[in-house]
DNA sequence: CCGGAGCATTATCAAATTGTTAACCGAAGC
DNA sequence: GCTTCGGTTAACAATTTGATAATGCTCCGG
């Protein structure tokens, strides 16, 4: 239940890597900004502020690692969290990727289904050592924290997989959700339900609810809507 | 599930792998062409125009990179799709695969039920490409992230087809849009629907957005100007 | 004025999609 | 072990959408 609004730079100087990494992302839902080299990659840090960074080690200008390190020491991305990509078994890029202070390493060659798993993983453990931001849409309230939903003071008692979707449309109100990335984000990447599950689902909301805020997009798929 | 019409080139030098694979997506109803070599491979991509390709890694002549990298290379092939089949543990053509612009692949031994869902959640994406940039024209803005359309601040419901071609029709502001090409741009190249299918949906559009936007020139297509 | 070409409109029907209910299964609690 | 709850699925109902046919309209040339 992540990706709403959250921001990816890249950093490789593989301009194929890159595309295909972006691709990936893109299709879970985040955003995505890019870098070819260390240099560019700090000022994309700075400027796109993103939640996330994935970094090659071997880049022009400035080395992953170099990044890394200058990025820790700056207070503004003491919780952006650092994914690096050490050239094949290069140990001792690990262990130092490990003391500038990264978050994880992958080694190079990864698969697209590794990267993708090890940035959901990442921004899990983030999203609950730092807290998800409950959303406060009118009179509704959903807290991840408490995993509670709250209208018009009134508590309303969901089931996780209910809680989960109904916060994944929550987080971006308006925007519709294809019935793909419902899947991907609540159910999981390659975990394959009935057609029906989802209907079901958001009729339970709906019902616990009691009030109108899920629209139907035919043929697309959902979104929230007050 | 629906794939109607969804074409899927295999090439593998293993004919029994390749009958099976064959069997596989046959029954879930994708349309199948086989190679057993790499120049195969590469003649009747050209011809068939899949929708996606599984190549396998070591195969005669060319081998599954190589075919990917001048695939890659062609622009005709820019958004076909391209399955990877790895021998197991070769972590060196994962990368290489990467590196020619794979959007997925698999290490053999793969069982045929992986394949299938991998394959499945490749389509899905692919048939998932809405361009995310919104329109603004005036008081009117269509949003394809939030599949809305809203005219001086009223949203207005739109169905999917309507939507697509209202959309096509607004990405270009008064450029005339020809009747074909409104056909394969919003229904597909290769479906055939009556003459007046068009006329409908238009009618539709100028009925629910109650604007005068969409211009008839006749005996050649149909344009958008506020 | 007439007739045809091309488009607009409308009604209608079939297909696609979603809503709803009930039943089933497994895991967590009692 | 028994019960409850959450999650999933199946089956069927309800709804929406898309495509077509039929008909009307309008512009034009003859």
């Amino acid at each position: 239940m992540d990706s709403k609004g959250i921001k990816v730079l890249v950093a490789d100087d593989e301009p194929d890597i890159l595309e295909i990494v972006r691709y990936k992302l893109e299709a879970e839902g985040y955003e995505v900004a890019t870098a070819s080299n260390g240099e560019e990659a700090l000022q994309k840090a700075r400027s796109v502020k993103p939640d996330l960074i994935i970094l090659d080690v071997m880049m022009p200008f400035r080395t992953g690692m170099d990044v890394c390190r200058m990025l820790r020491s700056d207070t503004a991305f003491h919780d952006t969290l650092i994914l690096m990509l050490t050239a094949l078994n290069d140990e001792l890029s690990q262990v130092r990727g490990l003391e500038y202070g990264a978050d994880d390493y992958i080694n190079k060659p990864v698969s697209p289904r590794v990267l993708i798993s090890r940035v959901h993983a990442l921004l899990r453990r983030k999203a609950r050592n730092i807290d998800e931001a409950p959303i406060q849409l009118e009179s509704l309230r959903i807290d991840p924290t408490q995993f509670s939903v709250h209208h018009e003071g009134q508590a309303i008692a969901l089931a996780k997989k209910e809680f989960e979707l109904l916060y994944l449309l929550a987080s971006r109100p308006r925007r519709v959700f294809l019935r793909n990335e419902i899947l991907s984000h609540v159910w999981g990447p390659d975990v394959i339900v009935g057609d029906r599950t989802i209907d079901v689902h958001i009729r339970k909301i709906r019902q616990k609810l009691g009030i109108d805020c899920i629209r139907t997009v035919k043929g697309v798929g959902y979104k929230f809507e007050m």
